[in-house]
DNA sequence: GATTACTGCAACCACATAGTTGCATTAACC
DNA sequence: GGTTAATGCAACTATGTGGTTGCAGTAATC
């Protein structure tokens, strides 16, 4: 179970902003000046947030001219929500042992 | 897509002693204080962790005796691993559509 | 009923981080 | 080539939070 590497990524996605800056993205691929004049923060701070989200793999950035521009990965999302049901499924799976053996008693 | 009920689950998720409580519980429920036992982290600060986990419904608490005994809830991450695996489908639909438009160029 | 073992609460500390402002730099575009 | 509009970097602030210690409360157990 490897849950190290899941860790940062889920610190990136606990985050309001980082959700803000993610849902934007979703709808079209922007630079951070861009999503600065959307979103009810500076450049800067979203500079920042972009950085975190690049580093566990949820943005990937494209120069695109004298602007660099954000793409939301899902992919990476999708290989979380993977990891995640497994795991819940097997604490599931002990759940119902437990109850399975108070129901023999 | 109601991503703000998910970003406090995600915060949650976002911490390696947390998840170290996480997964002790997935293999059987314990107390705060048997918590502290196994973690290199005293009791007070799992007690946090487990009101942290419990506000978000991952997991839950039975009194036993004079203890208060805690349970981990594979449901809550199913069901968040559901929506996050929805929301990266998205995106990445999104992403296929542009590919595919600028294919047809 | 006294002891024991657990939980609950409060104050406090240190560090991380979300945010800001300000300035330097770099690359398009006319 | 000068102007403009983007990014990059640095310093600083404030707040949140993970962690601690210490003590009070409470409920089993002998």
């Amino acid at each position: 179970m490897t849950t190290s590497i899941l860790v940062p990524v889920f610190a990136a996605l606990g985050d309001e902003t980082r959700w803000s800056i993610l849902v934007a993205l979703g709808e079209e691929d922007a630079s951070a000046s861009a999503l600065a004049g959307r979103l009810p923060v500076t450049r800067q701070a979203i500079a920042k947030h972009l950085a975190v989200l690049q580093e566990v793999g949820l943005v990937e950035s494209v120069r695109v001219g004298r602007e660099l521009r954000y793409r939301v990965l899902g992919s990476q999302l999708s290989e979380t929500a993977k990891r995640l049901d497994r795991i819940g499924a097997q604490w599931d799976r002990r759940l119902a042992a437990i109850k399975r053996i108070a129901e023999d008693l």
